[in-house]
RNA sequence: CGGGGUGUAGCGCAGCUUGGUAGCGCACUCGCUUUGGGAGCGAGGGGCCGUGGGUUCAAAUCCCGCCACCCCGACCA
């Protein structure tokens, strides 16, 4: 393949692009890879396409090794079979609908799970056909509320999903097992840096899920990692160890007592050492109990209902966290106190919960036989001693409270926690059997009777992957990207008009004629000091410089990734590139 | 969806306060010079000033609505 850079399509921008932040967006706008096309949506300029098939490919590849079937379906679909899954409501308005000139509605399809059952409901009859997995690399659609980023976070986007079909737990786990290696050779592949990390299932459904992360600042996944093992988890996913129970009537009874203005947990904690409170002083804001009032709304329905936790005072309520938890059911902050006034706000205890029908669940921190400090539910009062299992049951625990750098590793006894970023670039589920049940998938099995296999899915998301690359692989002068994915083996620069053009043309056909990727920059009107700071912007790993010393017999290689430069004799130049 | 910011040539920006024939740099075209690190001189082409309405003799400029984009948050994976 050989590419001039005379005809290409292709602009390279002097200045950033003014709405372009982040590395990645920046420099594949400013280096010719995209242009801005649509509210996130993108179009691949030709070095960009050949960047995003390679992805493409390396993807591909490793899915056809572990023995997966590739097909396509339709990116518009009908809405019934989701319906029938129960996610034409769940997604709500994250999925673009529309509606056909008779009034049938339709969506753009956001992933396939429901489209892959049916498929295999339609084709597979036995259990003699399992187990079997598919998988699919083609545009998804999601209505992103905020699309930014550039390829980060489009509302269009380039997808792998693979979905695999077993007869029973085992071959799902062995399945997922054989996706979650195939992964790591995919990114490592790639050169993409990433952490696998326990997650949530969100929107799927199912039990076992885990994330692949490229570490990088400007991500949008917080997750955790332990400093002294293994352990890595999505914030959502991460568990708190609880400390063992004590025994709920050793502590001294409640005692209620009046703290006028103490709304907040650092008033309280204030007034509680000023006037000795409980006879004793050293109050922190970890001795107290803050109960936070959320609504909580279950997909369809109509009424929020109310829930409360119940958290160290020391530690903010994370919403995502009790989001994860309680999903698919959305959580927002309670702000109706003027329509209970039962609720006092700022100074709810959890001691009357029960009686007015509110669920109460509590941070795994709260076991029985710990004492608090929390509110008495009056203005202007709390409560000291009001012990987990004596004054108040709760109706659970909930990984409400926010994750904090330093916190114990819920896997090792020694090791803390750190706070990092990432991009999840591939996300892994044990589905189980929701979406067999839904389509009532079931195949004959070997003992005559009817069978119903159980699914896992595994997304990868390639135009994702383009963009972490691009933040994992760049300098101050471009992009650096690793041989694997670059758009071209060789960049040749022709430093000089006439003969140089010539010559370069001649070497790219020659380095092309052996199997390499070429780009030959045969611009006659643009300066070698244009050509050599685009060369470093498009970023392919090695630029040969067809310059002043040719007419010696040398050209000038340079390697992108180090700046190193060596001349050469042009006779040994093929073998070299060629490792021949 | 809440808060903030911005829409003027392909890109980056000025002009708007104080209304009066739309400008600069880069890019693009032509000529001459230059020729290994974003060349010089000269001559050109390119604008529904985001969009709809209003005020006015006159609107890029003032007023109202809408749309789009960027950032923070919410949401999502």
């Amino acid at each position: 393949m050989l590419l001039r850079m005379s005809t290409l399509l292709l602009r390279t921008l002097r200045e950033d692009p003014a709405d372009a932040e982040v590395p990645s967006h920046r420099l594949l706008l400013r280096a010719g890879y995209l242009r801005r096309a649509a509210p996130g949506g993108y179009t691949w300029l030709p070095l960009g396409k050949l960047v995003l098939d390679r992805v493409a490919d390396v993807v591909r590849q490793e899915m056809t090794a572990i023995g997966d079937q590739e097909v396509l379906f339709p990116a518009l679909l009908p809405a019934e079979p989701y319906r029938t899954s129960g996610r034409w409501v769940e997604y709500g308005d994250d999925i673009f609908t529309l509606a056909d000139r008779r009034g049938a509605e339709h969506l753009l399809a956001p992933t396939h799970e429901e489209m892959a059952a049916l498929l295999v409901k339609d084709l597979f009859t036995s259990y003699r056909d399992f187990p079997v997995t598919l998988f699919q690399i083609q545009t998804r659609f999601r209505d992103e509320t905020r699309p930014r980023a550039g390829l980060l976070r489009g509302r269009e986007f380039l997808m792998k999903d693979a979905y695999s079909f077993d007869l029973d737990e085992a071959g799902l786990a062995a399945a997922y097992e054989r996706h979650r290696d195939a992964y790591r050779r995919v990114f490592d592949r790639l050169g993409l840096d990433h952490t696998v990390v326990a997650a949530t299932s969100g929107a799927m459904g199912g039990s076992v899920s885990e994330e692949f992360v490229a570490a990088s600042e400007v991500g949008e996944d917080t997750f955790v990692a332990c400093t002294g093992c293994d352990y890595a988890a999505n914030t959502e996913a991460v568990t708190t160890p609880a400390p063992p129970a004590g025994d709920p009537h050793a502590a001294p009874p409640m005692r209620v007592y009046d703290t006028p203005d103490t709304p907040t947990i650092d008033s309280l904690v204030e007034l509680a050492n000023a006037r000795r409170l409980g006879d004793r002083t050293g109050w922190t804001a970890a001795d107290t109990l803050k109960n936070v009032v959320l609504s909580v709304r279950r997909p369809g329905a109509d009424e929020p209902e109310l829930l409360v936790v119940g958290v160290p005072g020391d530690r903010d309520v994370d919403l995502k966290r009790v989001g994860a938890a309680l999903h698919p059911a959305t959580v927002t902050m309670f702000d109706g106190f003027a329509d209970r006034p039962e609720l006092v706000r700022g100074y709810i205890g959890p001691q009357v919960l029960a009686g007015l029908g509110i669920r109460y669940l509590v941070d795994p921190r709260v076991v029985p036989g710990t004492a608090w400090l929390t509110g008495a539910n009056e203005p202007g009062r709390h409560a000291v001693d009001v012990v987990c299992g004596r004054d108040f049951v709760p109706d659970g625990t909930v990984e409400a409270a926010e994750v904090r750098a330093g916190d114990p590793c819920p896997a090792c006894a020694a090791g803390t926690l750190t706070i990092r970023r990432g991009i999840e670039i591939g996300h892994i589920f044990q589905l189980g059997r929701r979406f067999t049940d839904a389509f009532a998938v079931d195949v004959l099995g070997p003992a005559g009777k009817p069978v119903r296999p159980t699914m896992g899915c595994y997304g990868i998301g390639v135009s994702r992957a383009v963009a972490a690359i691009a933040e994992q692989h760049h300098d101050e002068r471009g992009l650096v990207w690793p041989a694997q994915v670059a758009p071209c083996d060789v960049h040749l620069v022709a430093a000089g008009k006439g003969p140089q053009v010539d010559a370069a043309l001649d070497l790219g056909g020659q380095l092309a004629g052996r199997g390499l990727r070429v780009l030959v920059d045969d611009r006659t009107h643009v300066s070698a000091g244009v050509k050599f700071t685009d060369a470093e912007l498009i970023g392919i790993p090695r630029t040969v410089v067809v310059g002043r010393r040719f007419a010696d017999g040398y050209v000038e290689l340079r390697d992108r990734p180090t700046g190193e430069r060596d001349e050469v004799p042009v006779d040994t130049l093929v073998a070299r590139l060629t490792g021949a």
